[in-house]
DNA sequence: TCGGAAGTTTGATGTAAGTCAAGGCGCGCA
DNA sequence: TGCGCGCCTTGACTTACATCAAACTTCCGA
């Protein structure tokens, strides 16, 4: 198991005034936990630092990514703009989250855009590093193939949300992930990143958002306070997401 | 390189009518084609055949799997179904496609259940064989992590088409991409199954798709006569794509 | 402390697509 | 040959959500 602590040094000096301990950085990752320490070094030496201020593009849509991203500080979102201007944002990515992999495996053109959400610090891991590692140990392959498995199960979670579930159901949903574990009782959150953000990863406009805070607000189901949100009682916010639909008795065939 | 008519016999007798070439099957899938001979046979003790008739269901959303399926013949569609009774077709699996891999890695309840849209042929192949094939040549764990890629880049595509585009448009998309390479001039076309599944697929009902085809038809870009459809003007139905959103002048901030 | 830009809310209105309900068409079967 | 049953189509109506526009709040920098 590497050491968390190891002083590996990144690579040559790279602009950082912190200068930042990537060996220790990788071996953290959910992803490289299990990695033997000469593996990590290894993969440390693919790897450089990234800096983004927030508002920042990482890449355009249409880039080929030749390694994949992992975040260490900050936030990036991950969006597709339309040629009219609208823009869908598919992915919030988090401080220990990365990004990029399939693009990578892939060698075609990414179909998102990626911009930083907030000042933002990410290690970039070139490809040739993760396919060393692959070659090395298949437990890493597995590794990997279960990441990508992970990925592509959220995003099928995202399409029946898409396709079954009103706005008002996709918001409880969300704010019930963010809630967490508490499976009854009240629990405190606070929202991620701005409203207007949010409104597009739901797949809303900012305006219905806010129309369906208010609405659960007055129902005495949540308390809005800016990105502060109180969920006053988690096992009746979860039964309002089935008490939604009998309103609208659609396809009850029972005769 | 795997001798495709390789007189391999799967396992034991199976329930099968026609005695089928197991081997010769899996060396001809696009994710086998370079395994060795003695990798295919390894394979192909971990296969087993399964026969399906129209209609019937291979598994049932929740269903843990270990391991993935392979359609020879016929036709299975993945969905997920609202306690309201109403169904969303996330995927229709051709011959030739797998399917189940991202849930074996996972070893987590499958988000969607399997049905026959026809009489099928299936090859289901059990984990171990994919694992010891994944330790024993890790060029094949990269063809895996590649597939698995592809998958989610078409799940990102149908994130795209649902969050940004119009229902005509993407039934639009939906024949140019059955119509295949030819970009201009005239394609015909046969819709894979019915309908009311491909309405599902394309996240709209029977009755919208049924307008949608009247409309173009009615534009004469698109001839329809049952499940074949002949694409008048390969170029044009493109352009007619781009050509709808400016109707409606939304968020065009120019002044 | 003020000013102003960005984010958010609220209200009035529009519309794409869904729902409900008949009716037509094609096709297998008697 | 004609009957009956799915599949598909057509029309009238409904609705959830988007759009547009304007006011309000927050927060930061001068």
């Amino acid at each position: 198991m590497a050491n968390l602590g190891c002083p590996l040094k990144g690579g040559a000096g790279k602009r950082t005034g912190s200068p930042i301990n990537i060996g220790g950085l990788l071996a953290n990752l959910p992803l490289f936990q299990q990695l033997r320490e000469s593996e990590i070094v290894n993969l440390a030496a693919a790897a450089r630092e990234i800096g983004l201020s927030k508002g920042q593009i990482l890449f355009q849509r249409g880039t080929l990514l030749d390694g994949f991203y992992v975040v260490v500080q900050g936030q990036v979102k991950l969006a597709f703009s339309s040629p009219q201007g609208h823009e869908k944002v598919v992915a919030i990515i988090e401080p220990g989250q990365s990004f990029g992999e399939a693009m990578m495996f892939l060698e075609k053109p990414c179909p998102v855009f990626a911009q930083a959400l907030a000042d933002t610090h990410l290690l970039y891991i070139a490809k040739r590093g993760i396919f060393a590692a692959i070659d090395h140990d298949s437990a890493f392959a597995r590794r990997m193939l279960a990441g990508l498995s992970i990925r592509l199960r959220s995003l099928i979670h995202d399409v029946e949300d898409y396709s079954l579930h009103s706005s008002t159901q996709r918001v409880i949903g969300f704010l019930l992930h963010l809630a967490g574990t508490p499976d009854s009782g009240s629990a405190t959150l606070e929202l991620p990143t701005s409203k207007h953000v949010i409104a597009s990863r739901l797949n809303l406009t900012p305006e219905t958002l806010s129309r369906i805070l208010h609405d659960l607000s007055e129902s005495e189901l949540i308390a809005v306070k800016g990105r502060h949100i109180t969920v006053l009682d988690m096992a009746r916010l979860r039964q309002f997401d089935d008490l939604l639909p009998p309103s609208h008795p659609l396809c009850d065939k029972s005769g």
